[in-house]
DNA sequence: TATGAATGAGAATTCATTCAT
DNA sequence: CATGAATGAATTCTCATTCAT
């Protein structure tokens, strides 16, 4: 005999996370218009209609995408800081390295890359995730170049203009990274660019007697 | 009696530039996936049934949208580093504020924002991209690095990761004005930006005695 | 200690009826096609699973519906006119009143609107609506008639005319109050059009000496 | 050889219009719900997004088909008392027979039974169908009544009702034909119909001596 | 009995593509 | 060459129906 297959399975809890979490790489992949819905419930392993349980239609799933995901992500990196003592160099480069691993292998490296795609289109979503997202990380890096410069470790500089000197590169490398990496044959790896970003930072690009 | 107006004019020169004028706008602005062929024919002053007289179809217009507005532009810029005689220093500031200013308000900073966003969906395309407009603007900053560490003005490096250094800031700010400077507080000029990413390049971040 | 609640009771006797009623206010609502499931069974005060437990499926319960909301109406009526013993005039006036009304305020008014929509798509509820309401109603009617001509209170005349003479008018303002009383600034109330309908079958448009 | 049949025709004039006949025809039939835009479309030899050219969505079509079938009837029906001349009597017996002629064998009567089941769906539609069949049909009975009043043909009378008594079968015998004409085995001609309830009005039910 | 999560067959709608004019 | 009416395949979304719990 062989044993039944139930054809479903209720899995309440379960479900709407792993919709976000197929959705997250669909869309990340195709972007949103190319995304199919149908794609979506198949990676989740359910069926369309499922997917309606869940959530209202398709702009709505993909907001959650971009909402669900980021949160948890941001709020582990602000801790970071404020539990820190002791050398600022040092932290600025790992938390350079930390930040960028996680954004080329958690999720919040794909949100951004979807978000430069598609804010045009979500205006309100780009202002959440902004807010939420990108004005928050920016305070982390400012927090830290601030607080080396009276330290008297990094030299006085323009903090905004730093912050994204600093941070740019980073981001740039990970958008790229899930675009071209297929293709690109002078890749690198985020680990490693990130800490050669943080020593040219440092030794600037000069010629020094 | 009225010159009779016929009812269209031959334009067989002039038609598929405008097409491919029109097209970049509007995949610029949507996206591939979400422009629609009628919208493009609008701009571009004829119907969707002429767009199929010059392209193929949707991706063909796609990719001569890609080709036909970066090959002039990669072009143009190869030829800076060839005639220049003199400091590599000052070149360097020089190209990289060019540069980014052709990315802001030229078309091609557009098209790499596209190319991010649809380059799963067309990995040919994807290719033809980096091929043709990548490796070479990359080359364009490796060559100037060499030729400045030959001349002792910069340090020994690894050239590709100093490139990608150079370059992503850059990238990445064009990119994000793209997306986000209708919304973000903090956002920068380019040139403004790409001055000071020099600045930093050259004098580190490192507080000197 | 709390008597422990039952997750859910057995009602078997009161759920089809509750459920009939549910499905004939939203059917008359909505009509057939347009009414969810889902919310006839909220109002029923179960889910859309329990619905299926009593019903084989859409059509079944609107059968129901039809059937048990009317046999019970038009047997009422025919009690009426067997007990009747007197003037076939006053008998008329009566019969018409009470007729009117009940269509108005019973259900049995929502139900022959909402088969007049749907005759086309359900001829065999059609055809049992014709049998079991429509024809024993003019069945009544034909009755008063004939008794009445009988009786010389009524002149000759052809039967089944006249039943749909007296019948029409009473039944297309009952449909009309439900569907434009709302916005019909002229709708006037069933009860005083049936008396005026009464008294112009009797006294007739002409002016007489 | 045989004559290459061509895929399709432009025919931008007439489809328009011949859309409307069929949704016509399809939503009377099936009320506005269970019409499918496929049936429309095959009904007017068309796809399904030909209806698109022409119409926005399925609600625009419905509210065309009521709107465009109605306008022409109500407007012949008007000129008709303006060039009266003599007896009310007769012109009214003319009125009734032919507006009940037209209500069964035109489009109007379709519409009434549509707007009928939908009024409450379509409040707008509702309204205009009100403001412009309705109210302007009553008001032509309700002239003849005031004439043949006025006149002395007819005694005088609550023109509001009157208008309802005389209008209300005419209409009821149309819808009713148009929903259960193929089962019910009593269903008589409208023509005659009108004739009967002419003559019951001018002649009154009650016995004479 | 009752639930309600899950399904899947359709229906409305969109739009790239074709082709008669 | 150019048009734009017409097509039809693809996609989103709905909801009657099923079935694991």
């Amino acid at each position: 005999m062989s044993t039944p297959q139930p054809r479903w399975q209720r899995r309440k809890d379960a479900r709407p996370s792993e919709i976000v979490e197929a959705g997250l790489t669909v869309f990340v992949e195709k972007g949103y218009a190319a995304t199919r819905l149908d794609d979506v419930a198949k990676l989740a392993g359910v069926t369309k209609g499922t997917l309606y349980l869940y959530f209202e239609n398709k702009e709505e799933l993909f907001k959650a995408v971009v909402r669900e995901t980021l949160v948890p992500e941001i709020e582990m990196a602000e801790t970071m800081i404020s539990d820190h003592a002791g050398n600022w160099t040092d932290f600025l480069r790992e938390l350079m390295v930390r930040w960028a691993d996680r954004l080329a292998f958690g999720k919040s490296g794909g949100i951004l890359k979807l978000m430069i795609a598609e804010a045009a289109n979500f205006p309100e979503l780009a202002e959440f995730y902004l807010n939420e997202v990108v004005l928050r990380s920016r305070r982390l890096f400012a927090d830290v170049l601030e607080r080396g410069i009276e330290a008297g470790e990094f030299r006085e500089t323009d903090i905004r203009m730093a912050t994204k000197a600093i941070t740019a590169p980073l981001l740039m490398v990970n958008i790229w990274g899930r675009s071209f990496q297929v293709c690109d044959p002078e890749h690198v790896s985020v680990t490693q660019f990130a800490t050669y970003h943080f020593d040219m930072l440092m030794h600037g690009l000069k010629a020094r007697p």
